[in-house]
DNA sequence: CACATTGTTCAATTTGAATTGAACAATCAA
DNA sequence: TTGATTGTTCAATTCAAATTGAACAATGTG
């Protein structure tokens, strides 16, 4: 139990209410669970480190919740673990990973790049499938419709550093 | 009842099902309905433009669904109607955006940008509460941390056009 | 006009993803 | 060892979003 006054088992303020607000549809906009949004949220206006179970009690949602939002998140690179800043506590921290950067590069690893590539290898299969097609003037032009498709996914992947670049101040 | 044997009443070819399937979870990607990926792929690698009925009946969905949908990828930009090539047909056929440039600021234009303005909004209300806040010590960390959020913010604002531009070919 | 055709709207339903909660590890302390 | 604490897993449930389908426009035709 901590002893300390830092507000964990108060309701959410005001404030923190709607900072969760606009991290919830933050992440939605990204395709991601609510959970994230509010798991994250907190994390990013909360002073100092939570653990699961402060997640729990303020969010007021599962321990099964709280506890695949923090892989995910861990995953994304979004969260880590603060590093034990008092004596051998049993509990794991997490805060929040805040710089733009790394979030962006996080959601484009694990969210986008599996996409691009499983993609990449439906049109190859497509490109196979296609030019057997018997009929020249349709072939040439499913062909040609494949082709577009792959350049799109090309054009993909060179924005994507490109945009982390970009994001990374 | 079109005489042409253009393939609108058959089913589904093998190969057309393997593109769906590439737009079905490349939309889902960016959080958009499956019969959305559906239509539009549906579009991309037919020959000619299609009707409503023609979606129904090849993709097997309701009238509402297809109504919906086209009418989504019409506001994005990503389906127009076709002028008309003979007479005064009365059905408006469909047919796909297929430059990239297109559909990247279509979905810029009606998915980002409104959250992006939303959160703008929400933020300087948020700034506004916080520099309320009594304790200076927590204030001056929850300025920081809404002016780092008002920073990302600015930075998907900026980066977007860019990312519009390096689309463009 | 009556009737057919084309398309839209929206309440009801379905479906798939997120969440729960209970059982189960794992780790530490007495 | 027993019991307390912390965290994970996963089948069952819940919930939100997509889809349906029926009623309703709108438009053309004889």
């Amino acid at each position: 139990m901590n002893l300390l006054t830092d507000g964990s088992l108060h309701e959410l303020a005001p404030l923190e209410r709607q900072v969760l607000a606009v991290f919830v549809d933050g992440v939605r906009v990204l395709g991601l669970p609510r959970s994230i949004g509010e798991i994250y949220g907190l994390l990013f206006i909360s002073r100092s480190p939570l653990a699961l179970d402060d997640l729990v009690q303020r969010l007021k949602i599962s321990k099964g919740s709280a506890s695949q939002g923090l892989r995910m998140l861990k995953n994304l690179g979004a969260v880590r673990e603060a590093n034990g800043n008092d004596g051998p506590e049993r509990r794991t921290y997490y805060e929040p990973a805040v710089e733009l950067k790394r979030l962006v590069g996080g959601f484009i690893r694990e969210q986008i790049r599996p996409h691009l590539n499983s993609g990449k290898s439906k049109i190859s299969q497509l490109a196979e499938t296609a030019s057997q097609i018997e009929d020249p003037e349709h072939r040439e032009f499913l062909c040609d419709r494949i082709d577009r498709l792959d350049n799109w996914m090309r054009s993909g992947g060179k924005v994507l550093p490109i945009l982390q670049k970009l994001l990374g101040q």
